[in-house]
Formats: structure tokens, sequence, C-alpha cells
RNA sequence: CGCGGGGUAGAGCAGUGGCAGCUCGUCAGGCUCAUAACCUGAAGGUCGUCGGUUCGAAUCCGACCCCCGCAA
């Protein structure tokens, strides 16, 4: 007998989600909720969301919260189900709603908790040069990403992984998962783990922003600034002023000036055989960029970019 | 009508009224043990599109198409 499920979810990696246990004959997803479809893009166009998309052809009834107590109120009466999932849902969910159907709410989550609660926790990671993140499936308490952990799974961070890689891992090993995790819990073969709460540590939404990517070339080392290149894809991307204008760095590498012994200040640009350089406020690492846009350009390779630039 | 940058050779760019240019790539030849090196030569353009001004437009004016940075 498939369990009757509410699922909550917003975007992408929700879809991917959502399709696994969709398929899953021992899952009925009987709603999705979701976030209202918003002004996206230069032009402000509202586009639909894959997500509502995906439910519109699969004859899911697609519901709005809009972060409104009363919805989730009106969602439990008009659904009844007995589990609910979440995966990058974007709304605070009122905790009665969490404790109503039969075995609870459950959420993904992809960090090892209890480290990494909050919005970003895989471009976190990457910033602060983890070797190591992965799936949590929790029991959903009022608290975000505080309740008791059913099942972890390790994934290792490569040193060239970006938010964009990484993340396509996990949500990969997570629609692999997912639905066995989900049935031992149901079957009650899960004991729920509760989370060193001490332990705890916090990203938010602030940390990934366009203010956030400026590279300052005094403060952050070398180290630093090669992560923030991958962590901030596919937005905003790390950038530094170049001329006046903006430069991203899509793409670059952190390169060993001992033997070059290039002579740059911090955030000061050379190109040499069609590499492009930057200074680091360690004499001997250089930033080599790989793939940089400039402001009104599109993206290029550096040995592009260089060709159009006097050095 | 939110603000702004841009479209010129295969790629990246310069050129703001007077012969269509630069770097790289491509092709041919040379040099070299060899090379992403160096030398010589060549091909490659409807200057986004349409219209206007002018003796003359890549350049000035108008409309449109496309790409991008902000902002959201």
């Amino acid at each position: 007998m498939a369990i009757k499920t509410l699922y909550l979810g917003s975007n992408w990696e929700a879809l991917e989600t959502l399709k696994s246990l969709d398929r899953d004959s021992r899952f009925d997803i009987s709603a999705i909720i979701t976030q209202p479809d918003k002004p996206k893009g230069r032009d402000q166009k509202v586009i639909e969301s894959e997500i509502k998309l995906y439910a519109q052809e699969h004859d899911i009834p697609v519901f709005y919260t809009r972060n409104k107590e009363e919805r989730y109120s009106e969602a439990l009466d008009l659904f009844k189900p007995d589990l609910i999932v979440c995966k990058s849902f974007g709304e605070i969910i009122p905790g009665d709603f969490l404790e109503a159907p039969k075995f609870k709410a459950i959420n993904i989550h992809f960090s090892l908790l209890p480290k990494y609660r909050g919005a970003v926790p895989i471009q976190k990671a990457i910033l602060d040069g983890e070797t190591e993140t992965g799936i949590s499936i929790v029991k959903m308490v009022a608290e975000l990403d505080a309740g008791p952990i059913l099942a972890q799974f390790r994934e290792s961070i490569k040193t060239d992984d970006t938010n964009e890689t990484l993340r396509k891992r996990l949500v990969k090993r997570c629609t692999d998962v997912i639905g066995d995790t989900l049935e031992k819990w149901i079957q009650g073969q899960i004991k729920p783990e509760e989370q060193d709460d001490k332990s705890a540590t916090y990203c938010w939404k602030a940390d990934i922003s366009k203010e956030k990517a400026e590279i300052n070339w005094q403060e952050k080392s070398a180290e630093e600034i090669e992560r923030m290149v991958r962590a901030f894809l596919p937005w905003p991307v790390a950038w530094t002023a170049f001329r006046e204008k903006r430069l991203k760095i899509f793409k670059a590498q952190l390169v060993d000036n001992s033997t070059m012994q290039v002579n740059l200040a911090p955030g000061q640009f050379t190109s040499q055989s069609e590499r492009l350089f930057i200074g680091t406020n360690s004499s001997d690492k250089l930033i080599q960029p790989i793939e940089v846009q400039l402001e009104g350009k599109t993206v290029m390779s550096a040995s592009e970019f260089i060709r159009g630039q006097e050095f």
C-alpha cells in the first residue's frame, strides 16, 4: 500500500528528488506544495517553474502556502498525507503542520548535520575548504534543520568541485537513497538520533551574494579566493574590478609562484605566454583565471580575453 | 517605457566622416634534432539588419534584431 505523501519543494534539485519518489511505487505523491511563479531575469518575465510543469504533466495537484499558517492547515484537510517530504522548499513551516501526518515530516539537507544548518550548505562547505560533506535525512522540527537524524550519507569534496558539480553528485546520490531510507523509517526500522546542538554551525542565504562574491585581494588568501571561484557558481560568480568594469571569474587555478617569481601586488593583473595571472597577498602564490567574463561581454577563455586587452 | 555596455575576418579586440586594421588561429613555404619557438608569404569582411544624411558612412541620425553587466 503506497504511502500518501505530500511533497514540499521548489527548485531543480527538489524536482529530481520528487521524480524519484513519484516513480517509486511505495509512494503516492498526493500533492505538491511549491513557491508561486515569480518574475525572473532581465525582463522580469514570469517563468513557470519546472516543478509546477512536472506536476501538471503528471496530474499531481499543486498548492501554494505563501508562508501563511492557515494555508498549511488547509493543505492537511485537503490532502490528509501520511508523510511529508521536503527538499529545498524555502518557507518556514509551522511546527504543528510537521507533526500532523502519521509518519511526520522529513527533510533532506545537503550537509552532515549539525554542521551547516541553513540555506547554502554546499557553497559554504566549499568556501570553508571542507574535504567532506553529505546528505542528512532528518525529521523536521520547528527550528530550522535541527531535527533528529534518520540517516546520513557521506560525500567527499574534490579539490576541483564547484557548487554545481558537487550539488549534482549529491542530488544523484539523494535520488538513489531516499526511497529506501523513507521505507525503513515508515517500517519503524530507524531510531532517530538527536543532533548535538552545541556543535551546530549555520549558513545563510546572505552568505552567497554579489557583495560576498567580490574578491578582496588584500584580505583573502590565495586559497580562499580559489575556493570562492568554485563556490559562487552558477551564481553570483566571484568577481573583481578590472579597469572600471566587473570581471567575473568562472574558473581559476592556484599556481605556485616560487619558480616563476612574477612580481605582482595583490589584485594586480599580468599576462605571460597566453596565460593570465593575478597577484595575491602571498608572494609565492598566484591566481590564474581560466575562464572569465568582462561586463558587457560573453564568457571567454583567459587567452581570448588577453588578446583583446593591453597589459 | 527601470539603468548601462556591446555586435568589425574562424576567436578576441582597435578604429568616432576620407584606402578595412591589430593579436591569435588557419593555409603554403623556410629555418630547426625538435617545439606552443622564429622567419617569409597567403587566404579569409555585406563592419548585426533595414532605412536616412553626405561627394563620401564601420563612424552621424532613425527604426528593428541579437548578446551581456546592473537592478529585481
